[in-house]
RNA sequence: GCGCCGAUAGUGUAGCGGUUAUCACUAGGCGUUGCCAACGCCUAAACUCGGGUUCGAUUCCCGAUCGGCGCACCA
C-alpha cells in the first residue's frame, strides 16, 4: 500500500472521511465528514476565520446556497461553465462540439447547439476516432438545477462558489462598512459542481467547502498598510519566470514586491497571510509552494494570481488555495446585469478646486422658435467650448441633420470655480479562495507518518493541537474501579475546561496509546497506582512517547499550556523512562 | 462520458459450480499491580446490487453501482 492508501484507509477506517450514501450504493464526487473528520474540519475553518475574519476585521455573510438564474448570467458560468457536447453513435466517444468545428467557424462559442450541429452535418464531421456519425448537440453545464417554487416558473442553480453571495451584496456591505473602501466580505460554506467524472476521493468532489474572502479595495492605491508585518516572512515563490527554469525561488515577500514578482502589496499581504494560516492548520512546508499562473492560465481579467499548492503522495502538486487580483471584473458584471451602480464615492484628501464652464442656454427664447428640438439644441450648446461661445459670432449647430444659427445673446456662460471632494470608483477584488476540503486532505496527509516501534509500525497523525479532533486521552491504567473512578473525575474536569477529551479504558495501555497516535491525539494522561499512592499522573507526548509524572492537581493546568505550545511535555514533569515488561 | 482492471467481515486476505466460506489483525466481554498494538478465555462480524445460464451461482455470462489507472473534462 502506498501513503496514499493508507492514509485513505485510515481516514475511513477511523471516522474522519467515508464515501457518502453507503447504504444505497453510494455516489462518486459526495463524501461524509465521521466524528473525527467533522471536529477536524470545523477547527480549520475556526483557524481560518482568526486569519480572514477577526484578525483583519472582515464581516462574514451566508448566502443561500442555491441563487437566480439572473447572477449566473451575470457571473458568466451560465454559457463559460456549461460545455456543448457531441458523441460519436458508433464508438460514444464524447467531445466538445465547439471544438470539432474550430476550423471551420473562428467563433463557435457565438453559435447555439443547433447551429453548431447544423455546422456539424453540412460540413460531414465524423468522430475523430472511428469516422462514426456524430449525435446532436447537447448542453452539458456544470451546475446543478433546480426549480424554485411549482410550475417551472424560476430556475435555479445551486451555487458553483460562494463569492458571488459577496459580489451582489455590494451595497448592503458598502452601506454596513459606512461607504469607505477597503472592506472585506467573507462567507464559508458549500459549493455544487456537477463533475463529469470526480476521482481521487475528497480533491474532486460534487459538493464541496470553499472559503472565500472577496477584499474590495481602491484600485488606484493597491499598498497595505499592515504589509511591513509580513515583508520579512521568507517563502518559495513559484514564479512565471522561475517556472521557465522549472525551479522555485525562495525570497521575502517584501522582495517578491520590490523586485514586481507579486503585482503588488494588497495581493502580495493575502498571499502571505494564506502562507501562515496553512501552516498553522499544519501543511507542511517542505512540500508547499505558491505557484504564480501563466499569462495563458490566468482569467483575462484577472491582473495576477497565486495558487497554493501542495505536494501530495501520487497526486503531485495539488492546487489547494487560489490568490487572485480580479480587477473590477465582477462588480462590473453584475452592475451592467443588474443595471445598479455599483461604484464607491472615494473622498480626496484635499478638495481639488476646478474652474468649469457652466453654459445657460436662454429656453424662454429657444422654446418657442424651436419647439421640439429645443431640448437638443440647449444640450448642443451645453457642449461647446468656450472659445466657440466667447468668439460673439453666430453659432451653428447641426440638430438632426439641420443647420441652424443662433445669435450669441441667446446663450449666456459664466466660469464658475468648483470644489470636487471625491470620485466613483469601482472597486478592485482581491479574492482568496481557499478549497477546505482538499486542506483537510492535506493535513491528513503531511501528519501522516509511519515509523518502526520495537519492531511494529506504529501509524501517527502528528496533528498540531489547534486542529486535532481529541486533544487528551484519560486512560485508566486497567479497567478497575480504583483507577477508573479517579480518570473520570479528570476526564470531566479536562471537559469542564472545554476540552476534546476521550476515555477508553479497553484492551491494554499500550493499544490504547497506538491508537490515539492513529487518530492524532497529541497528549494521553495514564491513572496509575502511583495516582493513588503518590497522588501523580502520568502524561505521555504522542509525538516523542516522552512520559512525565505530574502531580494531579496540575494535570489540567499543564495540560492547557501544553496544548497552547507554552510547555514542552520534558519541562511539564518527572521524566518517567518505561521499561517494557516481558 | 469512453477504454482497461478490480470488488469476499471494520482492515488486509484465502478459496470453491454443491457440507458450517479460510486466515490474521481489529472490535466487544471477562480476568490480570499492568506502562507503548502484552497474555489467557469467550464473543461478534463478509461473498456490492440486478438479471441470465444451471437441479444448484459468492464462483460462469451480461448490466448497474462504486473504486483504481489512462483519455476527455477541470469556471
Amino acid at each position: 500500500m502506498d501513503k496514499n492508501e493508507l492514509v485513505n484507509e485510515l481516514a475511513r477506517r477511523r471516522g474522519f472521511l467515508w464515501p457518502a450514501f453507503e447504504l444505497y450504493g453510494g455516489a462518486a464526487g459526495f463524501y461524509d465528514y465521521g466524528p473525527l473528520g467533522a471536529p477536524l474540519k470545523r477547527r480549520i475553518e475556526d483557524i481560518w476565520r482568526q486569519y480572514f475574519v477577526i484578525s483583519e476585521g472582515f464581516a462574514e455573510i451566508e448566502a443561500p446556497t442555491i441563487g437566480v438564474e439572473g447572477i449566473y448570467q451575470a457571473s458568466g458560468h451560465l454559457s463559460g461553465f456549461s460545455d456543448p457536447l457531441t458523441s460519436c453513435k458508433e464508438c460514444k466517444e464524447v467531445y466538445r462540439a465547439d471544438h470539432l468545428i474550430k476550423h471551420i467557424i473562428e467563433v463557435p462559442d457565438a453559435l447555439s447547439n443547433d447551429e453548431i450541429y447544423k455546422c456539424i452535418q453540412e460540413n460531414e464531421i465524423g468522430c475523430p476516432e472511428c469516422g462514426g456519425e456524430l449525435s446532436s448537440v447537447y448542453e452539458f453545464n456544470l451546475m446543478f438545477k433546480t426549480m424554485i417554487g411549482p410550475g417551472n416558473k424560476m430556475t435555479g442553480y445551486l451555487r458553483p462558489e460562494t463569492a458571488q453571495g459577496m459580489f451582489i451584496n455590494f451595497p448592503r456591505l458598502l452601506r454596513y462598512f459606512r461607504d469607505s473602501l477597503p472592506f472585506a466580505a467573507v462567507q464559508i460554506g458549500k459549493s455544487f459542481r456537477n463533475e463529469i467524472s470526480p476521482r481521487q476521493g475528497v480533491i474532486r468532489l460534487r459538493e464541496f467547502t470553499q472559503a472565500e474572502a472577496e477584499i474590495f479595495i481602491d484600485p488606484r492605491d493597491k499598498s497595505h498598510p499592515r504589509f511591513a508585518e509580513v515583508a520579512d516572512i521568507k517563502m518559495k515563490f513559484y514564479s512565471q519566470a522561475a517556472q521557465e527554469r522549472g525551479e522555485a525561488e525562495e525570497m521575502t515577500f517584501g522582495e517578491a514586491v520590490e523586485r514586481g514578482i507579486v503585482a503588488h502589496q494588497a495581493l502580495a499581504y493575502y498571499v502571505a497571510r494564506t502562507y501562515q494560516f496553512l501552516l498553522a492548520v499544519g501543511v507542511a512546508p517542505d512540500k508547499l509552494r505558491f505557484r504564480q499562473h501563466k499569462v495563458d492560465e490566468m482569467a483575462h481579467y484577472a491582473a495576477d494570481c497565486w495558487d497554493a499548492e501542495v505536494f501530495l503522495d501520487r497526486l503531485g502538486w495539488i492546487e489547494i488555495v487560489g490568490v487572485a487580483d480580479r480587477t473590477d471584473f465582477d462588480l462590473k458584471a453584475h452592475a451592467q446585469a443588474s443595471k445598479v451602480n455599483l461604484s464607491v464615492f472615494v473622498h480626496y484628501d484635499q478638495p481639488v478646486k476646478r474652474s468649469k464652464m457652466v453654459v445657460k442656454p436662454d429656453f424662454k427664447a429657444l422654446g418657442p422658435r424651436f419647439k421640439a428640438k429645443a431640448k437638443a439644441v440647449g444640450e448642443a450648446l451645453k457642449a461647446l467650448s468656450p472659445e466657440e461661445l466667447k468668439s460673439g459670432e453666430m453659432i451653428r449647430l447641426t440638430i438632426e441633420g439641420e443647420t441652424i444659427e443662433i445669435e450669441p445673446a441667446l446663450v449666456s456662460f459664466e466660469s464658475v470655480e468648483e470644489e470636487i471632494r471625491g470620485e466613483e470608483v469601482i472597486p478592485h477584488v482581491i479574492e482568496p479562495s481557499f478549497g477546505i476540503d482538499r486542506i483537510i486532505y492535506t493535513v491528513l496527509d503531511h501528519s501522516f507518518y509511519a515509523d518502526e516501534v520495537d519492531g511494529e509500525t506504529r501509524a501517527v497523525l502528528r496533528f498540531l493541537p489547534a486542529v486535532a479532533p481529541i486533544e487528551v486521552a484519560v486512560l485508566p491504567l486497567m479497567d478497575r474501579k480504583e483507577l477508573s473512578d479517579p480518570a473520570k473525575a479528570i476526564l470531566q474536569e479536562l471537559r469542564t475546561r472545554g476540552m476534546r477529551v476521550d476515555y477508553d479504558t479497553s484492551g491494554s495501555i499500550g493499544r490504547r496509546y497506538r491508537r490515539n497516535d492513529e487518530i492524532g491525539t497529541p497528549f494521553a494522561v495514564t491513572v496509575d497506582y502511583d495516582t493513588l499512592e503518590q497522588g501523580t499522573v502520568t502524561i505521555r507526548d504522542r509525538d516523542s512517547m516522552q512520559q512525565v509524572k505530574v502531580p494531579r492537581w496540575q494535570v489540567a493546568d499543564k495540560l492547557t499550556a501544553m496544548l497552547g505550545g507554552l510547555l514542552k511535555i520534558q519541562d511539564a514533569g518527572d521524566l518517567v523512562m518505561p521499561g517494557k515488561k516481558e
